[in-house]
DNA sequence: TAATAATTAACATGCTTATGCGGTTGCAAA
DNA sequence: TTTGCAACCGCATAAGCATGTTAATTATTA
């Protein structure tokens, strides 16, 4: 028996919600809210396994709730409910240890699958949410943004900075002249339009050159 | 209609996506191929709405073709397809520009539901692999890491350095004495088990204190 | 072929950093 | 009330860095 607790702010979408998971086998309500006021402690007394969370909700919205309960519960699963798929919402959502984010109009035979899925470990997601999920993540993980023309020379020796080698260590690993890195630094000083070894080194975090 | 166009090795697996999926209204396998080795070619000349890509492919595997499609083309929705939810496939597709990944235990019901939604630009995602991907999201997120205990006014001096100011510039900033700042960034490096200026700025990053 | 860029190298000058030492003040915990 | 810590300040020295100018060689490209 998968123990839910739902909290949604429209009436009707509530009891619709809870009859329907209360009138499939293996599902329970135990209780249904129409805000997070109380959050923390319904959730500590009732120890549900799911919870089901509208996002848009007056008073304490759905993103506060989360936030509430994970200060003091992480094992709870939780699904997030909601109208659009809004980006700042799931961004903000995802971060915060949610387990799930569906559209409410998803229809109530999926519903019920999707609760059985989070409670499992999965994490359901409308395809629309998942797509903007991916999409913050690649673009995360572009690799290696602008490079500013760095030549192959160019980028080993401001790797070497980045490892925090000073000049004569890296004319040593280099096998050349320090005047030689010198000469290279500057160049790379010019590309990257900094005018300190630090400056440089954080410009590679910032742009991925490294 | 979505034109599909297919990659499985396995003949049956193959025979029986290519009946399902053809046999199904409004969709059409273009062609079916047991491997990728002329994938760019194939993709060209047919322009296929969706393409399904088996994982795990003799030869050049799925990852591979993947990343040889999207080197040409970044329009075409690509479904990975794979037996496993295996970690390090999953972050390697999701970071070359797939646009679902799903099991093969999939039902057919569902897969062509699957191949719609990709289709109209979501992600469908198996509930498994997107709990994945959520945890390398959140990991990725973590605010910040370990701060080496660094006081108030060390973090303060930290963030200057990591934006390339000089000493003399952080005391201006700061209305202190150049001495102060040089007494900080003695103990900052102390902290981090650093010396010098750049591999400071590097940790900084890297540990993700700023 | 001429022009451009990358790589290598040298020399000089002044500024910046790293590191050593020393110190005062104020606040909070033991 | 002593002890510890954060925050503040000073001086001195050696090493490191930034910047200027100059120039040879090689490779690529227009």
């Amino acid at each position: 028996m998968i123990k839910v607790l739902l909290y949604e702010d429209n009436p009707q979408l509530r009891e619709g919600l809870t009859m329907l998971i209360n009138g499939s086998d293996g599902f329970e309500v135990m209780a249904a809210y129409k805000n997070c006021t109380n959050v923390v402690e319904e959730v500590q007394s009732f120890k549900p396994d799911v919870i089901m969370m509208d996002i848009d909700m007056p008073g304490v919205n759905g993103i506060e709730g989360l936030k509430k309960i994970r200060a003091v519960n992480d094992d709870v699963k939780i699904l997030m409910l909601t109208v659009f798929d809004d980006n700042a919402n799931v961004f903000e959502a995802i971060r915060s240890g949610a387990n799930g984010y569906i559209l409410k109009k998803t229809p109530p035979a999926k519903l019920l699958e999707y609760i059985q899925e989070v409670q499992t470990g999965g994490a359901p997601m409308t395809a629309s949410v998942a797509a903007q999920v991916l999409k913050m993540f690649t673009k995360q993980n572009a690799l290696k943004g602008d490079d500013h023309d760095l030549s192959d020379r160019e980028k080993q020796v401001l790797q070497l900075l980045v490892n925090g080698y000073s000049y004569k260590m890296i004319a040593g690993e280099m096998f050349i002249a320090i005047d030689t890195v010198r000469s290279h630094i500057k160049k790379i000083y010019e590309k990257l339009h900094v005018n300190s070894k630090s400056e440089a080194v954080a410009k590679a975090f910032k742009d991925r050159i490294v």
